[in-house]
DNA sequence: TGGGATGTGTTGGCACGTCCAACATTGTTT
DNA sequence: AAACAATGTTGGACGTGCCAACACATCCCA
């Protein structure tokens, strides 16, 4: 697929790294969840996921609160919506309370749409983190998230 | 800074997932690099301190190599040179003995570029890592390195 | 000695994720 | 009523990573 570059070969100063190697992850993860949706098809990616998931677990929202609960923005949202609801995966409908609002929420079939992309979605944690025994892949998974949810380090 | 998202507002079925982390940590890692080379200045990016790196530690030669050895896009490499050498950082001649070949070599002024550099990213690190001890550093490195250099899992 | 394959630097462009600015429109606050 | 804030949308910017095509140089082998 893509060239993959031979790691022996990395200037000893950048393979030292913490954010080198993050960098590295997240090549890799790209690359596998990219290759798992362009297999699954239907051009849906991981903004699509990311808003399924939280249609389904929080239930219906407007735009807005969609936007700030997943952390995307307002106008990506609007674009990613645009590709869901035509595909029957999710509804729109203006609020009756405040006509510049719309309610979105999950179709049945956009939950059921949801499973299947979990499915694939698992196949690739497993594929990530092969290297890993159970024991490494737990240790794995907690330090990560703590050095992913930082509250944000504003400059001074 | 950005807008940053609350981390308990995450669906659990994204939360729970390896790949997710990845990208948070990778999201984080990605502000803090471009606030620290913002803040040092100069319009210098990762792809030249790549670059720099990968001619100190293993001398001069030519720019298909270079892009090779660093995984880094011939196209991408002329590209980013056209930012070094202005700056005196690097030069590049044309191989005596190849008229098409261009050989690029870090100069005294790159070398101490790359050092501040160094020290920039240094600093990074060390704010990257805070949340975790020293051994847990060690043993996140261990484990990053393990799930980022894998051979190209291509397909079947 | 030729001629096809291969290597090189460069230009231009695409895809993806993220983010921001502006705008018309609708609500809220005072 | 007037200033203000929020909403959805459009259009665009930027960074990172790719890939295609090109003109040219060099190599290898028939």
């Amino acid at each position: 697929m893509t060239a993959h570059h031979d790691p022996a070969d990395t200037p000893a100063r950048l393979e030292a790294r913490a954010t080198w190697r993050v960098s590295r992850m997240h090549a890799r993860v790209t690359r596998l969840l990219g290759a798992a949706f362009d297999a699954d098809g239907d051009g849906l990616r991981s903004y699509h996921y990311r808003l399924l998931a939280a249609l389904n677990e929080w239930g219906a929202m407007s735009q807005a609160d969609l936007g700030r609960r997943t952390g995307i923005d307002r106008s990506d949202v609007t674009g990613a919506l645009g590709d869901l609801e035509p595909r029957g995966l999710v509804t729109r409908h203006t609020d009756p309370a405040h006509a510049r609002r719309k309610i979105v929420a999950i179709t049945p079939g956009g939950v059921g749409r949801l499973r299947e992309l979990d499915a694939v979605i698992d196949g690739v944690q497993e594929r990530f983190l092969a290297p890993l025994t159970p024991a490494q892949r737990r240790t794995f998974l907690d330090l990560a998230s703590r050095l992913a949810d930082v509250p944000p380090d504003d400059g001074s």
